[in-house]
DNA sequence: ACGCTGTCTAGATGCTTGTCAAACTAGACC
DNA sequence: GGTCTAGTTTGACAAGCATCTAGACAGCGT
């Protein structure tokens, strides 16, 4: 059902952004990432399956928390596994969906800034 | 020029993607922070500001980066500082931009997942 | 006052994307 | 085999977005 499209290029060592600036490529790449997470339907997605004890989701779980067709919420899940943030797999009838925490982690800590010291403005 | 149009409702506390699902809210306000940064230029700006030593940076430094028309820059930029991931200010004849630590470090914390342990199916 | 430079805004255009209904596939069960 | 349920794929359409050109605005220097 998937795990072959995906590009698993792993391109993501990501240091933080405060340390070097990006390379196209590397932009290009992480954006994919972020673009996926864009969405609010595909956030809630996103931590419904993180969040969920167990690891896994049932897709029946997911598409009865939101009030949209059946295919939208394939179509959004499919975009977050093309993206490489969660995989699946079928079992018997019903197909399970779970994060990729290490796809998670690269992005977060492409994001990890310092949190408080810039401000260097307004002085 | 800018910082007064932003909805400055610092919705974000988040706590993991792990912890629990987000409200749709929540996810509204989010996502716009992903969607903003799921754009490669917009990516590539944000590091270009981010890792700029002083912390800010000249918009005409931003431009020659690109081979993007000004107006398609300034757009960008725009986006990324009603986002709140970044904000501006004039001095003179330059636009300095720098980015809003807070708001990275938010989105970075709900990304922040155990990075290796869950791994339940195939077991 | 006038022009010059740096940056933003407005409008137009073509591509991308979120959504749904209809049709399809995969497994379970009789 | 037939049929039922769970999910996905396909196709269509409207809304959204990235990009550009042209024009506006803000400071600076003369």
């Amino acid at each position: 059902m998937s795990r072959q499209e995906l590009p698993v290029l792993e391109a993501s060592c990501c240091p933080p952004l405060t340390s070097e600036a990006l390379t196209e490529e590397s932009a290009v790449e992480l954006a994919k990432g972020f673009k996926a997470l864009g969405e609010p339907v595909r956030l809630r997605l996103l931590s419904l399956i993180a969040s969920r004890k167990g690891g896994e989701v049932c897709v029946c779980e997911l598409t009865g928390a939101f009030t949209l067709a059946g295919p939208t919420i394939s179509h959004h899940l499919r975009v977050l596994r093309e993206a490489g943030l969660i995989d699946c797999e079928r079992r018997g009838t019903w197909v399970y969906y779970w994060i990729v925490p290490a796809k998670l982690s690269a992005l977060s800590q492409l994001l990890d800034v310092p949190a408080a010291s810039p401000d260097p403005v307004r002085a």
